[in-house]
DNA sequence: ACCTGAACACCGTTCAAGT
DNA sequence: ACCTGAACACCGTTCAAGT
């Protein structure tokens, strides 16, 4: 009996709440939607009172920035596995694949990691830190395709250009906004997406000259 | 005296209920925030009890729904104003400077068009039927700029790429996840991203030789 | 140090009752 | 037809008290 009060349904619960409250918010976050998750309803799957929590996160805010910063850093993860050996365009195809991917297997956590909670004042620091991660990932690789430095000004633009297109598509499939969100591939919405900006940069070049 | 009943601060309350409620709840959702607007905050402000917009409204749903169709048809209005007749890259900045600049404008009203509250199921139809004509407008435009007909298979990539750009560059903008989102113009965002992706398609051409 | 229970101020929503 | 008031089930959060 090495762990003796394990699991108990006594009144006095063991430590390390914090990480258990966070894996049930996780769960619990899926199941009802980032609109709807309840601190009393995480402590109660966790089997703790409905204050527990209060001595582990200064609020919900806290826990909710938390489950946020897990979403930012397991999108970097997934951003870092994508990384191709191929052409320019292969790489921004694999990394948009990864990153859609990524968002429609965990869609309340994604819609979480931008929720208008986090809009204004002081982030928790945990947050700001996975979420400059996740951008560095996308910027490395935006820098790979361009063959440029990190901190060069094509990067830097290119890249806040790349987050915008495969946010606002990503958000725009797992709002539901893109007739048949729901039949379609992730390979179909890169892959159609790309090609619509492929029609638009052609027309705007040969209008130019 | 034409109207009688004007505004007293008796117990009962004239008619046209619903759309004083609408327009309250438009003026409370910027003080607020998208998160934090309550229907009882809303009845209380015009002056009615709580539970006065039931008799107007299904639920708190359906008349933040309202709200958001109301945000997508002055959307469109926005962008249809924002034709312009340069040349092809110059009607796609017109179009996403509108954009952006109607999303900054009403930032809150913005985040609530795509909340999470109308991802699932049915929307009431006035939803629906502003965000295809908001989306329409927006068809319209890339169907100018690329000289093609509105149901051509490259108007419809092309629309979801540039949806897909102006949708996710705003929410980065609106959501402060961009460095420097208060002090920066909406022409600075939209001309350096262009500029972006210039650079992606100038590099992925080239790379493909 | 960690957790509970009662309490408070807020919600959305239902329903019987009033005019 | 339209509105109110009481009521219910839920929230987040504070705080004194328990172990």
């Amino acid at each position: 009996m090495a762990k003796p009060a394990n699991r108990s349904r006594d009144a006095y619960h063991v430590g390390n709440l914090a990480p258990q409250l966070l894996a049930a918010a996780r769960t619990l976050l899926e199941e009802v939607g980032p609109t709807k998750l309840s601190l009393r309803a995480v402590s109660e799957r966790v089997g703790v009172s409905a204050t527990a929590a209060y001595h582990h996160f200064q609020n919900r805010n806290e826990l909710i920035s938390h489950l946020a910063a897990q979403g930012f850093a397991e999108l970097a993860a997934a951003l870092q596995r994508a990384c191709s050996n191929g052409s320019g365009l292969d790489r921004v195809r694999a990394g948009s694949l990864a990153y859609l991917h990524f968002a429609r297997s965990n869609p309340a956590l994604y819609q979480l990691m931008f929720s208008p909670e986090f809009t204004d004042e002081a982030l928790i620091p945990a947050l700001q830190r996975e979420r400059l991660a996740a951008f560095g990932e996308l910027k490395r690789m935006v820098a790979e395709t361009l063959g440029q430095a990190l901190d060069s000004s094509d990067v830097r633009k290119a890249s806040v250009a790349a987050w915008s297109y495969i946010h606002g598509l990503t958000s725009l499939v797992i709002h539901g906004l893109l007739p048949g969100a729901a039949d379609n591939s992730d390979e179909h919405f890169v892959e159609r997406t790309l090609e619509g900006f492929a029609a638009l940069a052609i027309s705007c070049t040969t209008q130019i000259k």
